[in-house]
DNA sequence: TATGAATGTAAGTAATTACTTGCATAGAAA
DNA sequence: TTTCTATGCAAGTAATTACTTACATTCATA
């Protein structure tokens, strides 16, 4: 793909993402680009094809690197896979959190939008659920319901990082540190060891 | 207030929820408000102004009801206490998803709106923390950062809620059973009894 | 009945904005 | 050098949109 292309789908996102699309304009998206405004109409034809080009093209490479973060090795124990997997997980949406900001907020007013947004969540979700069903039936974890799991685990790491665009730290405390007591609740609960018989 | 002034607001946070600030127009505002556009403008003289309205006034209504949700019995057993306020948080989110939409969504532009969402989040935060510290004193609940637990705790409503407004239910699963789910493994963990020594 | 406040209606204004057209330029390749 | 392709630049168009003004209507209350 072109390179003038990829500097006008990449402002756009970040464009997109802070003014929402209604709220964006081809005007402010090509100064952000570099480019002038027309060559982002020559390659596009009109917002609503960049809109498509960033979520469709971006579908593709969240789900590429989503799936190789969801390479999970089953044999390792499950707290540092989970640590692995959140961490993977959370450097995604840390690089990508404007692309979900889009898929989440367009998707309320796009059904296209909506679509994509769908296919993801029931990748992830899949990929992790699976993983979760192994570990059960090897008795190493308890007998839930694995979606339910899921996402509980994904719903800690897109709300996060969501807030994190928007709030100051001081009230959400240090990313890693964060997320390390949440895989300790998730994995151990929050009950009192002598409490639970 | 105005009967009026009530309808706008109310027209006017659906609009906003759905088409994003930038993307919501005054006629359209008013159309499902059902009152003139011209009325619109009399009473609030801007669309920035509908947007302060919007949220000042929603910030007072959602804190109270909040904070009555709060109201958290002490002495009764966690489950029980958890699954009430849950279901209380539940119920604001989904009668008041829009607002928290617009909160997080207009938070990325607009910096008066951002500080509004930040004293919400923080409000809560410190409440059901305040909760958690109460509960380790007493050691029904095992000592971890009770801001790491509210935020777990809060995450997993907020994000469910959220993309339920886009998602379909056959992948996120049945509202009630699920929020049962994660409580169950909020308390509990995930590991299997005997794993645990 | 008369008055006044709140709303509707019609029309318009000025700015913005998505998108177009025509031409100039620069650089790569032939 | 010539040709071609990608881009910039200047100007413009048509639609939308936030917001205004002037006047008509309704309806409760004095």
């Amino acid at each position: 793909m072109d390179e003038t292309e990829q500097k006008i789908l990449n402002a756009a996102i970040k464009v997109f993402a802070s003014e929402g699309y209604g709220g964006a304009t081809t005007q402010r998206i090509a100064e952000v680009a570099g480019v002038n405004e027309v060559t982002l109409f020559r390659k596009f034809q009109s917002k609503e094809n960049i809109l498509r080009a960033v979520i469709t093209r971006n579908r593709e490479i969240i789900l590429k690197i989503l799936d190789s973060v969801l390479q999970i090795e089953k044999e390792e124990d499950i707290e540092t896979s989970l640590r692995t997997l959140g961490r993977g997980l959370l450097k995604v949406m840390r690089e990508r959190v404007n692309i979900m900001v889009i898929l989440i907020a367009e998707g309320r007013r796009n059904p296209e939008v909506a679509v994509i947004l769908e296919s993801v969540i029931k990748m992830v979700v899949a990929r992790i659920s699976e993983y979760f069903e192994y570990q059960m039936k090897n008795g190493k974890m308890r007998i839930i319901n694995s979606r339910t799991a899921a996402l509980t685990f994904l719903s800690y790491i897109c709300h996060m990082s969501q807030l994190r665009g928007v709030i100051s730290e001081d009230i959400l405390g240090n990313d890693e540190e964060e997320f390390d007591g949440f895989v300790d609740i998730f994995i151990k609960g929050i009950l009192n060891a002598e409490e639970k018989k």
